[in-house]
DNA sequence: AAACAGGTGCTAA
DNA sequence: TTAGCACCTGTT
């Protein structure tokens, strides 16, 4: 019977432009986050728990569209092996935590920009943005990404929450709050296939295996892709059982934060052939090469804009 | 109850 | 290059 021990901090991080935590935290790039009231401010509107890296946080706003998250975590959580990486357990500092919320959500991006830009043309692309508004693409651990979308295939997205979730529990480390982050490579690759199986992973216990063996292994060295071209990345990630052009695509965009990357599943695909194609059917190929030229350097941006919009507003 | 879900591997033209 | 089919398993 251990007794457990909190102590909650709490830090206020400002990005250098908005945010929607709703737009970026529910429009599906990230598979753990849920709503939850933020320690002792029940007056926030929507608040988040979920694990950024290793360290399990909950984040919060004051209105829904704003430049400052609000984030606590317990500082009494065990050692992090986490990228950034932390000298001791003593460094779960405020300014430690600060830097992990900017990487996160992408303070670099300017998204003032970049919403100008892909609302200019009007249409559709307006109206998508304009329902975004705050959304940002987030850099996301790329194994937990990695593994995250080979588990995706052929599920919905409470599906593959709940197979993240529960992979995280049975194999994850500790990472606050109650909750484990998602498993190395290392503790993937060591269990049996039929056990993953079990984990809620059907079919795609091979794969996933197969990904931590080849990431383990170097034999796809997630560590150099960050400075590979999309184009060489993704044949990379390739190299793994169960990770196609749509999984491939995903990891480039939300891991490696890689915004001329345009993701094509069913429902792109369905936006693209509506909207921009006077509803010719397309090949998920010819519908990512539309995307890729058409938006260029902000492909991915455009994307997840049309993804938000086609699923939530004009799902039929 | 039967079909469907944020695809991909495999095989055959 | 492209088409057709199977695939764990929980929902609708």
């Amino acid at each position: 019977m251990g007794e457990i021990s909190l102590d909650i901090r709490e830090t206020v991080v400002r990005l250098s432009g908005p945010v929607s935590l709703m737009a970026t935290l529910e429009c599906g790039q990230a598979f753990r986050w849920r709503q939850a009231v933020f320690p002792g401010r029940s007056d926030l509107p929507v608040s988040y728990r979920g694990v950024i890296g290793q360290l399990a946080v909950v984040v919060g706003q004051a209105s829904s569209v704003s430049d400052e998250i609000l984030v606590a975590w317990d500082a009494s959580s065990g050692p992090l092996p986490a990228s950034p990486p932390l000298a001791s357990a003593e460094s779960l500092t405020p300014s430690y935590v600060d830097r992990l919320v900017r990487g996160y959500f992408s303070d670099h991006d300017d998204i003032e920009a970049i919403e100008h830009e892909l609302s200019r043309s009007g249409g559709v692309m307006a109206d998508a943005v304009a329902y975004s508004h705050g959304l940002r693409i987030l850099t996301q651990d790329p194994w937990e990404c990695l593994a995250s979308y080979v588990l995706s295939l052929n599920k919905n997205i409470p599906a593959i929450s709940r197979t993240v979730e529960h992979l995280a529990a049975c194999f994850g480390e500790p990472a606050g709050m109650g909750v484990s982050g998602f498993p190395s490579p290392e503790a993937i690759a060591c269990q049996e296939v039929s056990s993953l199986r079990q984990s809620k992973c059907g079919f795609r216990d091979k794969y996933l295996h197969d990904a931590a063996e080849k990431v383990l292994s170097g034999d796809v060295d997630l560590g150099l892709l960050k400075s590979l071209p999309s184009a060489d990345a993704r044949q990379e990630l390739m190299k793994i059982k169960g990770v196609g052009p749509k999984v491939a695509d995903c990891v480039l965009l939300f891991g490696y934060h890689k915004l001329d990357v345009f993701p094509v599943d069913v429902w792109i695909a369905r936006a693209v052939s509506r909207y921009f194609m006077g509803g010719k059917a397309l090949s998920p190929r010819e519908a990512r090469e539309f995307g890729e030229q058409r938006f260029g350097p902000l492909a991915g941006y455009a994307q997840e804009y049309l993804f938000y919009w086609i699923r939530n507003v004009a799902r039929t």
